[in-house]
DNA sequence: ACTCTGACTATTT
DNA sequence: CAAATAGCCAGAG
């Protein structure tokens, strides 16, 4: 097992997103320790792709945009699941980011 | 052991 | 205000 910390803590995390709710990768980072390593929390729901269920459609850049729609296979995969959650999502941007927003460092107490 | 890359973010031009 | 640049960490080749 060695240091899969880091990934394993991203996938908690992320697994804990509540339903119709969104949080971005450097929010996701500060709650972990590592605010400049948002990079690295993508890195993480890469793996998370293959790893399953970790809700990556809910992780969105800090500007609301989905930028790893990409990377969910489909094309708008990744819009058409947060849409199914009650999240308008407008030119692969989540409508009411601020609104949807869920900080885990807030939401979740200061530690996993 | 070294280098490159990447689903980011904040700063500067 | 929008676009370009740099800084950053950690994994993979």
């Amino acid at each position: 097992m060695k240091d899969q910390n880091f990934f394993q803590k991203v996938y908690e995390v992320a697994r804990q997103i509540p339903y119709g709710r969104v949080t971005s990768y450097g929010a996701i980072a500060r709650y972990l320790g590592t605010a400049r390593s948002a990079r690295m929390v993508g890195w993480a729901m890469n793996g998370s792709i293959k790893n399953g269920d970790i809700p990556a459609h809910r992780v969105v850049n800090r500007n609301g945009l989905l930028s790893g729609k990409h990377h969910f296979g489909g094309t708008h995969l990744m819009q058409q699941l947060l849409e199914n959650e009650g999240i308008e999502v407008i030119d692969d941007q989540v409508v009411y980011f601020q609104k949807h927003f869920w900080d885990p460092s807030v939401e979740l107490d200061y530690y996993i």
